[in-house]
DNA sequence: CGACACACCTGGATGC
DNA sequence: TGCATCCAGGTGTGTC
C-alpha cells in the first residue's frame, strides 16, 4: 500500500480538483470495503462543499461543514480524477461526483481500504491513537528515544507502529534504517539517543525525497493523474535481496521481521 | 501495557 | 498451458 509519500502524492493530486467543489452525488458500487460504508456518506455528504483536504497519517480527510469523509487506501488502493462517464474498471468501488463535472474514483483490488465518516467536532476512533507526523515539529530523535525505552521489539517493527510515528510503512522503514546505518533487528530499547536522532532525520529525508519523486509504484499505486511514482529507482535495499549494496557491494539480506519482509545491508547496518 | 499471530482480499509471479 | 503455492505498500483484533 501506499505509505505516507504515496498518500501525500494522492492528496496533492486530488486537492486542486476537489477543494471548493460540491459533492453532487456519492455512487457506491458495493456496500463495504474493509468495513461497511456508513449511511452518512450517501445521506450527509451529497450537497456539501469540500472545504479542505487533509492527510493525517495514511488517511485522507475531505472536510465539509456537515462532517468529513475519511478515506484510506489500504494496500492496493488509489484515487483518480476522472470523467464520471469513463468506463468502470475492475475494482472501481465508489465515485464522488463533483459539481465540476468530474468524479473522484476509488479503485482497490484487495479492498483493505475504507470509506468512513467523521462527524463535525469529533475525532474518528481510528485517528485517536496515532503518533506524531514524521514531517511535523513534534517528531524527533528524542521522541523516538523516549517512546522506545523498555521495548524489546525490533526497531524496524517499532518504527512501523503507527502509535509511535505515523506514515512509515514497510518500504520506508527498511530504507530509513539503511540510511541511518542501523540494523533492523536491533531491539528498539537498545538503540541510543544519538542513533535515534539519526533515524528521525533519515525518516524525514527519505519521506520528503520520496514525495518529490511522486512516491513508489511497486504494482498498483498510481497518482490521481495516472502517473506512477518514481521512487522505486531510488530504493537502496527494499526488494533488492541478494543484490549488491549500492554503498559497499555486500549482498543485501532479506528476512521476515515481525511478519513483514525486511531488507538490509549486513555491513552498513549495525 | 507490550509482543505477536492472524485475519481480511485479490492478483501477479514463480515453479512444477 | 494449467494449476498450486507464495507473496504483496496496512492495520484492527484476539491471545498470552
Amino acid at each position: 500500500m501506499p505509505e505516507l509519500p504515496e498518500v501525500e502524492t494522492t492528496k496533492r493530486g486530488i486537492a486542486p480538483f476537489v477543494t471548493g467543489r460540491v459533492v453532487e452525488r456519492v455512487l457506491l458500487r458495493r456496500k463495504d470495503l474493509r468495513w461497511p460504508i456508513p449511511r452518512a456518506l450517501t445521506t450527509r455528504l451529497p450537497g456539501q462543499r469540500i472545504d479542505a483536504v487533509e492527510r493525517r497519517a495514511k488517511y485522507l480527510l475531505l472536510h465539509t461543514e456537515a462532517g468529513s469523509a475519511l478515506l484510506h487506501l489500504g494496500m492496493s488502493g488509489s484515487l483518480r480524477i476522472t470523467d464520471p462517464a469513463a468506463p468502470i474498471r475492475m475494482h472501481d468501488h465508489y465515485d464522488l461526483i463533483l459539481d465540476s463535472g468530474q468524479a473522484l474514483r476509488f479503485n482497490d483490488p484487495r479492498r483493505f481500504g475504507c470509506l468512513l465518516w467523521q462527524a463535525p467536532g469529533e475525532i474518528h476512533p481510528l485517528l485517536q491513537n496515532l503518533g506524531p507526523e514524521p514531517l511535523g515539529d513534534a517528531f524527533d530523535g528524542d521522541w523516538l528515544w523516549n517512546a522506545s525505552r523498555g521495548r524489546s521489539a525490533a526497531v524496524k517493527t517499532f518504527l512501523m507502529d503507527q502509535s509511535i510515528v505515523v506514515g512509515v510503512g514497510n518500504i520506508y522503514a527498511s530504507e530509513a534504517l539503511f540510511a541511518a546505518g542501523v540494523h533492523p533487528k536491533r531491539a528498539a530499547g537498545a538503540v541510543s539517543r544519538a542513533r535515534y536522532a539519526r533515524i528521525a532525520a533519515e525518516i524525514r529525508r527519505v519521506l520528503n525525497y520520496a514525495i518529490t519523486r511522486g512516491g513508489t509504484t511497486l504494482r498498483d499505486f498510481l497518482a490521481p493523474d495516472g502517473a506512477p511514482g518514481y521512487f522505486e529507482q531510488e530504493l537502496n535495499v527494499y526488494g533488492r535481496a541478494g543484490e549488491p549494496c549500492k554503498v559497499c557491494g555486500t549482498p543485501i539480506r532479506a528476512e521476515v521481521i515481525g511478519q513483514r519482509m525486511t531488507y538490509w545491508c549486513p555491513r552498513c547496518q549495525r
